[in-house]
DNA sequence: ATTTATTTGCTGGTCGGTTAGCAAGTAAAT
DNA sequence: ATTTACTTGCTAACCGACCAGCAAATAAAT
């Protein structure tokens, strides 16, 4: 291909109007909640029309599902980065970590993606299959973590793995939206301090 | 008055077109969130028009408040009457049980709370102050209690009590979200019990 | 290499439905 | 009779979704 003056492929095209209207999604999901992402705004915010997120993304579910496939794979690459080849407890404190920090310094892709969590408790129940799946994986990934530190040796004896992991699992969700609701950050590192 | 036959007093009337509309908001926000509870809706599924709502409370914002007033209200009578005259531990372990009560036996009074709070960590930011002095009133709670239980010896040395009734207030929360979103209460009895 | 045909990215008009809120009216209690 | 509870008619805004069609990119034909 020449790609001479300013024609770019068609693929490009739609790989960078893919992107940015993602990119309007998760931010306008972040300020305003799913409820106020409207398909329109989100065309215009990403500098294109109205019509396209929906010849796009085909409904309203479909952006949000597209939003939620980039915003966890962003989350698994990071956190992958940050585990490196670390193991058991030292593994779950950084992965509990990893979890704060997307929040803290307020990545739109981590504030998008509780705003639909917590939304998916009632409304918008088409994303609550895929809601509970992510919090199963999120808590695997805790346990996994506990069963190496059991293994190693490094816990004490009598705990429940599952149920650890569940608790652990709660207290972060639940630390986070505290701080996110509470404006943001205040008690962010304290709450992170003390598991 | 004499309220002969069947006429009810003015003040009677109103009551009860308050509280039949201020409870069917309480199980529309539980069921579809803040967003699906329109004051339309809210008027009809009380038994009256579509207009009372706003007669009543003047604007959305005006009924959420007066949801949260009554939601309140109940939430705190009835941990008043389950925490009696205790204090320590004792009481701490209480009021957490009365956090996950209200979730458990789906009080749609207690959903709707959660559901607004939630919500108003991005949207209906009007409702934000609110949400935060009743976290702090929760989170007070705790530390009382906490308070209680150092004077009385009850726990060891060391103990930041602002930073663990935060870290129980989220993990509370966090919990409770949590089984409200993988399908209503599975693991709730569970996580109650590790705390 | 140039023209033609086809696909694909994207726009904007439009429709049916829902929303919050106001204003004017009716019914009921005082 | 007058105040108060409640209903109904209405407006303007917004929503998701469908559609016809333009323009740029790609493939096929010459």
């Amino acid at each position: 291909m020449q790609n001479i003056t300013h024609g770019r492929t068609q693929t490009e095209r739609r790989a960078e109007s893919d992107t940015r209207m993602i990119r309007a999604a998760l931010e306008m999901i972040a300020a305003e909640g799913a409820a106020g992402c409207s398909l329109a705004k989100v065309g215009i915010a990403a500098g294109y029309s109205r019509g396209l997120p929906v010849a796009r993304f085909g409904t309203k579910l479909g952006l949000l599902e597209a939003v939620m496939d980039t915003s966890e794979a962003w989350f698994q690459r990071r956190l992958e980065r940050k585990l490196g080849d670390r193991t058991g407890l030292d593994a779950l404190f950084i992965r509990i970590s990893a979890h704060f920090a997307g929040a803290r310094d307020s990545s739109p892709a981590a504030i998008a993606v509780y705003q639909l969590y917590v939304e998916s408790m009632s409304a918008n129940s088409e994303l609550k299959p895929r809601m509970s799946a992510m919090s199963e994986r999120y808590r695997l990934g805790f346990r996994s973590h506990l069963q190496e530190a059991r293994d190693a040796g490094e816990l004490r004896d009598g705990i429940d793995i599952d149920r650890f992991a569940t608790i652990i699992l709660g207290a972060v969700r639940g630390g986070i939206i505290q701080a996110l609701v509470d404006d943001r950050g205040t008690s962010l590192g304290q709450v992170e301090n003390d598991l």
